[in-house]
DNA sequence: ACTACTTATTCAACGGATTGCGCAGCAACT
DNA sequence: AGTTGCTGCGCAATCCGTTGAATAAGTAGT
């Protein structure tokens, strides 16, 4: 229910095109939401059927045309109507998670080696919102004080990831080292 | 894709019926995976017609009768299958940060009344997960380990969410004491 | 020369998820 | 007497999301 709205808090600031958009949702906005290019597209042509957004073609020469789209004022009164009533918590959906919660099926070795690439991807993570932070921090703490929040909640999500991770990786050691219930000898 | 694994692994330990999960889901799974009552009665529908679960029918009386599903041959090994294979990165999809992303189109008061209904939320689960983890402390560490390594992730999820609540708090704090660019006379 | 990637948009098919509704009876509270 | 809430199952419509593909021309690398 709110690619649409996660569109038009992009749009606020600069006109795009659905390509700049799905760019901007792989980078700064997929922290907190995403979508693929398709699904953009689609709801780009939603939202100018319902005159949200309107676009002006650019014709371009060496590249293809595109359509910068920009907010109109409906698009804006919707995105603040949208912004006052109380979001639903989001629904949670991990399949890795509901690995772990099923672990007794699989072996130490396979679940260490599936928590150290997502591990990897999480460092990975941790370490561009950490450089987009301090990127902030020098030129502007007031403006893009909300965007420095959001890069916040996504480093502090990643360093609490981390460190469950390690908690998982000595539980798993303590239990290799005093083998559990399974008797080899009856 | 794998609405279905969340239900096999949970017919893994006991027989349930559909309204059973529907409970578990809403709470203990919930935490990792949520699903409403239609979608698991369609997908427990789905998994029988695959003969990865059966049941029998419970007659009972002052009840609707029910059905008690468990899990097959076929079941386990398509689970275990599941297991094997890495799971996709979750997609994130957070309303709520959205919002704050947004933040400069609302004002603070409507921003900090949601942020203190989310985090109440979020220290309630604190709490149901916390009270949970200290009774498999008590009675078993090596039996339940991935059940309290799950709890775990739960925890400290909460907590740097929590954090992060704070850290909204103080900014949104300074903000107000010396207002921003706007200029009140020109 | 060939391959791969980037810019840019769109369509079609399918499957997953949400919303809303319906049935059914018992227990407990007001 | 009436409302709410719990146990229990299910259908149908619609919407959202994913996967896969097509088109088209430029640029950069092996």
């Amino acid at each position: 229910m709110s690619l649409r709205h996660a569109i038009l808090v992009l749009l606020q600031d600069q006109e795009a095109s659905g390509y700049d958009l799905a760019r901007e949702f792989a980078n700064s906005i997929g922290l907190v939401w995403n979508a693929t290019h398709q699904q953009i597209y689609l709801e780009l042509g939603k939202l100018n059927d319902q005159s949200m957004v309107k676009y002006r073609h650019i014709p371009q020469d060496g590249k293809p045309d595109k359509k910068l789209y920009r907010i109109t004022d409906e698009g804006r009164d919707e995105l603040i109507r949208w912004l006052r009533k109380p979001a639903a918590p989001p629904r949670i959906r991990d399949a890795f998670m509901v690995k772990i919660a099923g672990g007794d099926l699989s072996d130490s070795a396979s679940i260490l080696r599936e928590l150290d690439d997502q591990a990897d991807l999480r460092r990975e993570r941790l370490n561009t919102f950490e450089s987009l932070a301090s990127k902030l921090d020098d030129t502007s703490q007031d403006r893009d004080l909300f965007t420095y929040l959001t890069l916040r909640r996504g480093i502090l999500d990643q360093q609490a990831w981390l460190h469950w991770a390690d908690e998982v990786r000595s539980a798993l050691k303590k239990r290799e080292e005093r083998p559990v219930s399974v008797p080899t000898s009856v």
